[in-house]
DNA sequence: AGTTGTGAACTTATTCACAGCC
DNA sequence: GGCTGTGAATAAGTTCACAACT
């Protein structure tokens, strides 16, 4: 395999790979061709082999691919082999629905400090971790915390992030709807749930 | 403008413009160029410009755009400007993030029908809403609601997806980590808040 | 026979560059 | 002068088609 820059979109379905094998290994499946795979995620095989080809060469000509191998693999090329620490801004409804995902420990996400400005909730047990006032932030900086989640509603993202980068953090999970400028060598990742809402009348059919 | 196909990608930009236009209007600016615009959402100003040629001339050569104006006819474009009833199944934290959310309502989507599978919660009124059960989905039928929104944990996903196009739901939002098999004719929308999450780490430098 | 891995062809999306307008 | 709208050029992503392998 030559050196190919990873397509951005590759990375994107990854996750993708990975929830449908552990699916598959969970159902006792040990094999499965590139053709097999697409047909449940509904994309063409060629995209599943080129995408993996990016990453080195996991199948066997013939056979297909070993679900449990390659599960692994893709957990490596992932980081999700090992886990990571995150801190989590705003216990709100988000901040609690995230907490409570299976998917959060499955992906070796592990909470280990939550923020909230609410003084009521400050200091109580959730997730076995104690609730700190967001003023509290910095404090974080000798913990080398490597994620933030970012689950405030409203305009404070930024100034949140601003902080999360002074203590260190290399990555931030934005559920706030801004575009969060912070220096490159920290990545953001947005999901912007209103977004989805947002277009989701367009495909209306335009009697309805 | 002639004929061409709109790119979904364009459409999914839409609503992030709608945002921005709608913050620049609270500030009070009237008018803003897509050099502007584009500088604040941090992508090329062209791209903007193409955006919103496949709908129509919305801009004023030398002057730029008028935020109120392009605002107005982007919800048009989105179908924002009529309200669309929609029925919310799964009343967890997630469902409660999103009843809470204030872009729903400004988006015109009118949450008007909850089912959930908890008999602790059927019969509780939320945002003006009696709870339903599950089992009752089927009743909307009459009702011709256009939109569902899929909040339910687990593998039901699709089971309930199935319910809501036998009911007449034209539009799904999905929160639940699965492919959705539809008719052709149903828009299906997934939002996988635990692919985010999944890729996050792979962002993260080596040596972390 | 069946499947992978991959260069080449194709398709889609973005950016450029500039004519036309205010 | 400054900006929009857009065809043309470029870049990015996907699919094809097939050699190589089991």
């Amino acid at each position: 395999m030559r050196y190919h820059k990873i397509p951005d979109e590759t990375v994107r379905r990854l996750p993708t790979y990975l929830r449908e094998l552990q699916l598959l290994r969970e159902q006792g499946t040990e094999n499965i061709s590139s053709h097999e795979l697409a047909d449940s995620l509904h994309i063409n095989p060629p995209l599943i082999r080129k995408d993996l080809s990016y990453f080195g060469d996991f199948g066997t000509p013939g056979v297909g691919y070993d679900t449990e191998k390659l599960s692994r693999c893709i957990r490596k090329i992932l980081k999700l082999n090992t886990s990571h620490r995150a801190a989590l801004i705003g216990l709100g409804n988000l901040g609690r629905a995230l907490l409570r995902y299976p998917g959060f420990g499955r992906y070796g996400l592990n909470i280990c400090a939550i923020f909230d400005n609410d003084t009521k909730k400050v200091g109580t047990i959730v997730n076995n971790v104690k609730v700190a006032h967001i003023s509290r932030l910095s404090g974080l900086k000798r913990r080398k915390i490597p994620l933030g989640i970012i689950t405030v509603p409203g305009e404070t993202a930024q100034e949140i992030a601003d902080k999360l980068v002074a203590v260190g953090v290399k990555g931030i999970l934005n559920f706030a709807p801004y575009y969060l400028d912070v220096p490159r060598r920290v990545k953001v990742i947005t999901i912007d749930i209103a977004m989805g809402l947002a277009r989701l009348p367009y495909y209306l059919p335009n009697h309805a």
